[in-house]
Formats: C-alpha cells, structure tokens, sequence
DNA sequence: AATGAAGATGCAAACGTTTGAAATTTTTTG
DNA sequence: CAAAAAATTTCAAACGTTTGCATCTTCATT
C-alpha cells in the first residue's frame, strides 16, 4: 500500500505552495492558465486522488449515510437498498452498510461506529432482539446530537423518529379476505417470530379479519417460523395432523409458503383444491412456481426511495419534524393458482 | 443535526488541555484519576463520540474497505457480502458497499470515490459492462496505489489482482455429465449474457462436457438469458418449438431453470420424464419447489470469507503478492426430482 | 532547606485540504 | 515612467485528535 499523493507533495515538487495547487485542481479562476494545465496533467499522472477525509473534517460532511439491517441475505432487504441507493447516490452519498444479524448487540456498535464515522443520518431496520427487548438506549445518542434517523421496514414505536414501513395489516387482511371470499373456512397462519413488527401487524391482519367475518381465532391453527423456508415443513406437518385439517395457509412470507407446499404435496394433499396457500413479499419467483402463488406484493424498493427522500426533505427543515414523519406504503394483493380452483 | 461535542469543548468546559481531555477518555496512565472519572462521567453525559474521520487523517488508516458489485439483489451476491462481512467486522473494518448497476460508469465513479475515502482495500465483481469492453483504465489507479484489490465472483482476467471466484467450469460439467449420464441426447442449454466469466465458464463446462461425451454442441439449443426468471420462458418456448425438443435443459441459474419449468409444464410437458432440468446456485427455494430443482451449489459465503480472508492475509505480506493469489472454490452438483425419472 | 523523583498537565506539531486576506508580480493606463 | 489596476501566488488558520516532549506541582528523602 503506497502512500497516496497529496497536495503537499504536488506542491513540494512544483516549487509553489498548496494552495495554487488546491487552486489548479479546482479550476479556481484566479490561477494562471499553463499553471493549471501543468498541475492538472502532474496530478493525473502521478494518479492523484484528492483525500476525502480531510475534506470531512474540515467542512464537517462527510456525505455518507449508515444503513442498519438485520440481513441482507434476502430479496426484499436488499431492494430496500437498492432503493436507498438509487435515490441518495446521485447526491453524491455514500451508503455505509452494517448487517446486525439481528443481534442488539452488534446493532449498538454499528450505530456506535457510524455517529463515530459522522455519518449524516441513518436508516435503521431494528433488529429482533432490539425489538424484543425494547432496547433503545443505544439510539439516544443519535437523537441526542439530533440526527436524522428513519426507521426502514420495521417501525419501531418505543422511539420517536421517522419512518417508511409497508402496510402489513392491510396487505395480511387482504389475504385472508380472499381466502374467506373464496369459500375457505379453517385457514391457518404460519407466523414469523413473535415480536417483530412486521409479524405482528401480518397477524393482527390475520386475526382482525378473521373476526371481523365471524370466524373465530383458533390457537393450533398458528405456529411460528423464522421467516426461512426451512423453518416452515415442521409447523407445517403440525397443522397437518389436526382433526380436521386447515383448508387454507397464509404465509408470513414467500418462503414460508413455499415451504408449506412442498409438505402439503408429499401428503398426497392438492393445492389449491385441498388447501389454499397465500404467501407474502411476492418474489419474483413465485409467479413461476406450480402452482404459482398467491402473494401479498410489498415494495421494497419504494420503501428505500421513500425513506432516501424523506432524509433529503430533512435537510431542508426542521430535523425534528421527522419524528411526526409516517409513511407506511400499500401492499397489494396478487391472485395466482394456489389460492383459486 | 447539532454539531457534535468535540475535546476541545469538553476541555473549555474543564479549563483544561484537549490533551488532557485525550488521555483521560483514553485512559491514559499519567492522568489523575479524579480528572479522569470527572471528565469520563462528563464525556458519557453529554453523548461524546470521538471523531474518527480526524483520526483518521491522523493515523492514516481508515478501517474501511470497499465492496463493489453489480447488484445486492439476489441470494448469492448478498451471501458473499455477509461472508467478508462476518470476519472482517470482528477486525474492525466497516464496509462501503457499492451497486454498479452492470454499468462501468458507475463502477468507475464508485472507484474513485472509494479510493478518495481511503479504503484499505476493494473487493470487486466487475460489472458487465466493464466486461464487455475490457475496461480497465479504473483499475489502474488502485493498482498506481497499490491497494489491495481482489476480484470476487468474477474474475477479470485482463488484470493482475488476487481473485476468489467459485469453480463454474466443473458445477457446469458435472451439470451436463449427470444429464448425460441419466441418458439424455439432446441437452440444451440458457445461457447467461455474453462474456461474463460466469456465463462463460459455465457454456464452457457444458460445450466440453457435451464434446467430451461424443456429442456436438447445436448452437440453436443454446440460448442467451439475463439471468432473471423473466428471461427464461421466451428463450424457452423456442426450444420447444424445436423438433426434435430437446429433453434437457441446464439453465445457467435456478432463476432461469425455474422459469424454463414453468413454460415446460404449461406446454403439458412432464418433467423430468420429457425434459430434465438442471440449476445453478442452489437457491434455498429450489429444494422445496416442485418437482425439486436438480442444481449446482455455489458457496457464496465461503467466497465472501475466503476474499477477506485474503485481504487480512495481504496486510502482513508483500502485497503485490495479491496478484498471484487465485482461490477457486468448488461447486457442488446436487441431484433433486427434476433431473431422475 | 535543598534536591530529586514522581505525578499531572500543557504545548505544539502533525494528518490533507480549503479559503479569506495579504503579498507579490505583471499588466495597463495616463 | 510612475501609479493604479489586474492577475497570480502565498500565508495562515481551521477541522478534531493524538503524542513526544517540556513544564509545572507535589511530596518524600537526605
């Protein structure tokens, strides 16, 4: 690793002083023509990278942006991103991106290590744990130096700040409505893990529309997965066995569902006639499979252009308006084979 | 955003030096240790986070490296990401990330961009269209600096740098040898776009697997995709316009395998008893789909680890020594439903 | 009481860049 | 040719932190 060129360096070899030089390479306009044009082409010969840091520490912006998620590893998260990056890019920012694997633990350093970094604001999708324990103490620092934090995917409504979210609730009830409009009667949920949002709202959906349709709340007909299709065969084989079995499933999310098919099938069981699947997220994939899925669409990548330009709106305005700052996107309803004879 | 509480105003507030303030927050020995608690206990209280864009200036050392890649948005790529993040946070280095899009534009401002923060080193999977053109000029300054660069994913054959890539070659041979070898005749292949090693080494396992076996390569059983599900069933329904129809298809990934599946079953054909199919990647879906995706397993994780793992390496070695180091992990062929009767 | 040794704190420079103001050089003008 | 104007360049300070060295206290030892 060679020592990077610096100004100082351009300078020392050119007998003039930094400045001129900082002058030459930013085609200032008081510098001498054939002085800027030597300086320029000695810079880019010798590869001369004008040193960012310094410049974050002198202007005191840094024009990076952290991003905090639970994982990346999956089709919607990294829209999210791409979402993100595709608006605050061509403003010249940088994403620092930082994956907690759902531990709090690890949440709190990256958070630690981004105001440390002096980034200008972060979108964080707080993780389980975070979550679970209602841990916010690592976030005081932040609102504490008043930096714009937008909470992404999951709202995390301990705390007060901004946040762009998917509308789980109606996107879960719309689910089940369709089952119940399609003449399903026992439908079962497999729900992700307890206390996220995001499980939670999809089975309040669940519930709320359940009862709102005169049907009752049945326990056994809700088991818990963890969002991977691995996850879901066993609870699957559980519902199964009940007397009688459930005639539909609705899915926390893609995976899930898909899961549960292939359980459903090797029972000799027919999808949709014997059971209807619904799934959530609408991966690409799913419109693909036999029988393609039902699936509740949530925009990902929305939710990043969403949430990018709410820190952009920030800028310009009182930053604590972001805590009054709300945007939940719909979700919508895709009806394929599994779910309809 | 308030500015945030530096040393030296924790040292106006003390009546005391910055250095002070430095090396009781540093425990410093040579500190009394009523100065100490006092200025800890003040520092903690008003929510001091040491700049570590100064610091960095200072040290010239930035912990942070750059991870470049034309898209986060699908399993692999993600996985490789979590993979360099998993031993490289423990060593306290924060990743950029990067998305370029396929494009060599972005991929060139992000390189600058990355080298004008002062990473320790980038990782690379060249973008399609740097591929395309042979682009490297980009490349040149990293090299000028001799920064640490190591191609993930794809190599870049044109340029002199470590590279960590997964063995497509052989996943593709073994592929098309278990097609051969279940007794198919006429195997056609969706390839990926043109000139990514990838894409590639992949034809290139298949043409020599084909040519090995005394079979000729039928250039109109070869099909170009771009990767995506939705690439597959157009390229698809003209091999099944074909006669004879070819009775396999080895899709360049699972996406595509999956979407070549579709279009074969709403023809009424069977699979796998009128056309085998094989995968690439082993998405986590595959194995639950129906029938079950026969694919070759590509360890994204184990790149990304193996990647930083050679970066980690560099810092104590000559690093040019980067540009004689190639790691090729194997792939694995994993047989499912959709390629055995 | 003088000496010296710890113990505690401050000074100043450094990292690389920008920028207002001052200084220098060159050109123009009367 | 002198004076003013314009063009070009340099100076110095600033951003926040660390750190070797110098300085200043305090206190014990003779």
């Amino acid at each position: 690793m060679n020592k990077p060129v610096t100004i100082k360096d351009i300078a020392r070899k050119f007998k003039c002083s930094p400045s001129t030089v900082s002058r030459a390479l930013n085609n200032h306009p008081s510098i001498n023509e054939d002085t800027r044009r030597n300086l320029q082409e000695y810079a880019k010969k010798v590869g001369y990278q004008r040193n960012q840091v310094s410049l974050s520490l002198l202007n005191t912006r840094t024009a990076s942006i952290g991003v905090v998620v639970p994982t990346i590893n999956n089709y919607y998260e990294s829209a999210i991103i791409e979402g993100i990056e595709s608006v605050l890019h061509p403003k010249g920012y940088t994403l620092n991106i930082c994956v907690t694997n759902e531990q709090y633990l690890l949440e709190a350093e990256y958070i630690v290590k981004l105001l440390s970094n002096r980034v200008e604001g972060i979108f964080l999708s707080v993780s389980q744990e975070t979550y679970d324990c209602g841990y916010y103490e690592h976030l005081e620092n932040i609102s504490k130096r008043n930096l714009p934090l937008i909470f992404i995917d999951r709202d995390f409504e301990g705390f007060a700040a901004g946040s762009v979210t998917v509308d789980d609730y109606h996107g879960a009830y719309s689910a089940v409505k369709h089952l119940i409009d399609s003449g399903r009667k026992r439908i079962a949920h497999l729900k992700g893990p307890n206390g996220l949002t995001v499980t939670e709202h999809r089975f309040k959906g669940y519930t709320d529309c359940l009862i709102q349709h005169g049907f009752e709340v049945d326990d056994s007909l809700v088991i818990n997965t963890n969002f991977r299709v691995e996850s879901a065969p066993e609870p699957t084989r559980r519902l199964l066995d009940l007397k009688p079995i459930p005639d539909a499933i609705f899915g926390v999310n893609d995976q899930v569902a898909i899961g549960a098919m292939k359980v459903i099938r090797d029972k000799g069981l027919k999808i949709p006639e014997d059971i209807a699947i619904v799934g959530f997220d609408d991966f690409p994939i799913s419109a693909f499979i036999s029988p393609s899925l039902t699936s509740v669409c949530r925009p990902g990548r929305q939710v990043g252009e969403a949430a990018a330009q709410m820190f952009l709106n920030l800028q310009h305005q009182n930053p604590t308006s972001a805590k009054s700052n709300h945007i939940v996107l719909p979700s919508q309803l895709i009806v394929r084979e599994s779910s309809v004879l």
